[in-house]
DNA sequence: TCCTACTTGCGACTTGTTCGCAGCTAGATT
DNA sequence: AATCTAGCTGCGAACAAGTCGCAAGTAGGA
């Protein structure tokens, strides 16, 4: 398995701005203001994917929660998933495919941000700038489209591997 | 099956300097260039793609490719979506997985570019802008990170569906 | 024309995800 | 607190997209 930890890029731990700092609201009150039935196995996973801090999949996820309730399924990690998804909560992530057809999920943050990948190592790189919300700002007015969802994918090469292969 | 056609935004119907057009090179050519095989089977493939004015999936691909060569097999045709791939000729896409979880192909263009999925009608929307380019500047200079493949796509709802919606 | 490394079609397989169903349960209502 | 029921769960079977190993065919260089 490839390194999936997600690693700040010097731009993020360069400022110290509240306006570039990814936070993520909680998981579970956003789920009780919108009246959604708790049950234990939605408290589980949902505080998996709320404190991880790797980019999960439906099969890690499922593995993690096992840990602690060895009868959930399968399906109620897809179901799951799907509801965190349709109610905005989580965003879907193919991290360039980089392993596989799987997708990951991570806690929906407060600013859109970009993933790397590295294509040798694996690493996953956020990065958020203000250009990012720009162009975004720029889109919409040009086009007149109303954006509910944004992905920003980049595969490549991170320094490290650059200096590696050289 | 939701429409997929391929539509220009604003921003670039608006604009004629070359800089903003969208051009795509001879996949065939490239393929002759770097001295790779070619078969019957991937010069229909490829002439296809090329030609295509939306964005194909593989299944889509492999039916029309069988309206020629109707012994045409599903693995040929993944087989030669992989290669073109690998060459950097094509881009694979999600458009949001709008439609299951398919990917979708497209000849690689001079300009690297968006592409806005509407979730009610399905029109995929391509977008370029100079913001988008100055964007991936501003990242491989912050974070080092050398850059092979960008996949921008946004999901919402465009101007027409809007509208109809209200 | 020959040769062989590469490509093809085929069918079986894998992986990631979805579905229908019968039983269970959160949490509103009494 | 006891009841009720819409909605959730586990299960197993099914699905969709994509991959693989193999034997036979072929592009294109010698």
């Amino acid at each position: 398995m490839l390194n999936h930890a997600r690693v700040a890029t010097e731009s993020q731990l360069g400022r110290s701005k509240s306006d570039t700092a990814i936070t993520r609201p909680s998981l579970m009150k956003e789920l009780a203001a919108r009246r959604v039935r708790m049950t234990a196995q939605r408290r589980l996973l949902v505080s998996i994917i709320q404190d991880s801090p790797r980019h999960l999949d439906a099969a890690t996820l499922l593995q993690i929660a096992r840990k602690k309730d060895p009868e959930i399924d399968r399906a109620t990690v897809y179901r799951t998933l799907a509801l965190l998804k349709s109610r905005g909560l989580i965003d879907e992530l193919d991290l360039m495919h980089i392993e596989g057809e799987k997708h990951y999920y991570e806690a929906k943050t407060n600013r859109d941000h970009c993933h790397m990948a590295c294509f040798r190592c694996g690493a996953i790189m956020e990065y958020t700038s203000s250009s990012f919300e720009k162009l975004k700002e720029e889109m919409v007015k040009q086009s007149g489209f109303q954006i509910r969802v944004v992905r920003l994918e980049v595969g490549g090469f991170c320094k490290r591997c650059q200096k590696a292969a050289s």
